[in-house]
DNA sequence: GTTTCAAACCTAAAGGCTTTAGGTTTTGCG
DNA sequence: CGCAAAACCTAAAGCCTTTAGGTTTGAAAC
């Protein structure tokens, strides 16, 4: 057996993989090992524990959703822009089951304060700067947008939504539209 | 030492304390255990296995949610209810944090069709039901509603508004404006 | 070509957690 | 009292994480 020559990022990806065919709960330094053909104590050279994994796992879904946002909301604004910028978290959630599992954890002061996550963040004002809020108002926007986008799609994963009539489809189109409309006549009257 | 007396309910709430003391993932059988002055196995008489607490945790919480908002909403209607029924889930986030993150976890078949899952759903149709929404459209509502509020909390929990200014109280403050205004103005034109 | 050194990998072992199996003590009731 | 069911226990297997220390590998340095 040839040796794998791994590195940090190497297995950190590994672990995304895993989780996402396996689901993140499965995702144990054993198992991974298994898969990369390793013994499990050879993951330490690697990674400094199993939490640290987790956190490399969440930091790389975060640079992985900016990289597609980045991409989805370019030469967009507006509604147009929203759509491409919710229905991407939507693609991510469900092409990437394990990775976007790894983002709803709490994330780490170091996870907070990484590129990557800047970058989501700058791109997520960057596309509600097509509304004209006021500046003061762009951070409640932001945190309302991630709230709306992120719960949904909890939701949907968790079962919430499960298997009724109507369609999820159509709660999403209706969930677009509102988020939309508010940002259209956001409340300026506050600032007395 | 006096034997416990323990019934399947008098270990689910235990859980449930120990979840909302040391958080969520330190909720292990061998810890519960040792909190209710009994060994690990003795558990087993009166919980399936660790996914059956989990799940029972998850019931619980539900119950009491249910209780404390049928509470919050009653005699309320309007924005005033939805107010309520916001703040219900948000103490009860945070005076239970443990429960409520059971509450986040994919819900069982059992868990949807349980008694106090169709209590929420059903305080949550009543509530809306004061802003006269179209009958169809009120399953929408629903889930934008669920999103918004789960989300936000989700987020505020995991530290994606982390210690930034301005303080998160406005932004929910803003979060349920454009809830009010969404629902007092949900598009009707969209059933051609 | 050999030395050498760090990185990659391994074996061994400790300690925690879950779960099963089967035995013992309470407890309440006929 | 006597006895069955329920509550609890001990023992043990199996998996997981983590630490400690040893071996292989490969490439740069002599």
């Amino acid at each position: 057996m040839p040796r794998a020559n791994l590195t940090s990022a190497a297995v950190i990806t590994a672990a995304a993989d895993l989780a996402d065919r396996s689901g993140f709960d499965e995702l144990a330094l054993s198992a991974l090992a298994r898969h990369l053909g390793v013994q499990t104590a050879s993951l330490y050279s690697h990674v400094r524990d199993r939490s640290a994994l987790l956190e490399g796992v969440h930091q790389l879904a975060l640079a992985e959703l900016a990289d597609a946002i980045a991409v989805a909301i370019g030469g967009r604004s507006g509604r147009d822009a929203l759509t491409a910028f919710a229905g991407t978290h939507r693609d991510y959630a469900r092409r990437c089951p394990g990775r976007w599992t790894a983002l709803q954890r709490p994330a780490t002061a170091a996870t907070v304060a990484s590129e990557p996550a800047g970058r989501v963040a700058a791109l997520t004002l960057a596309m509600l700067r097509g509304y004209e809020l006021p500046e003061a108002e762009l951070v409640h926007a932001t945190r309302l947008l991630g709230a709306t986008v992120n719960g949904f799609l909890a939701l949907e994963a968790n079962g919430a939504f499960a298997h009724r009539e109507p369609a999820t489809e159509v709660s999403w189109q209706r969930a677009l539209e509102a988020l939309d409309t508010v940002f259209r006549s956001w409340p300026t009257e506050g600032k007395s």
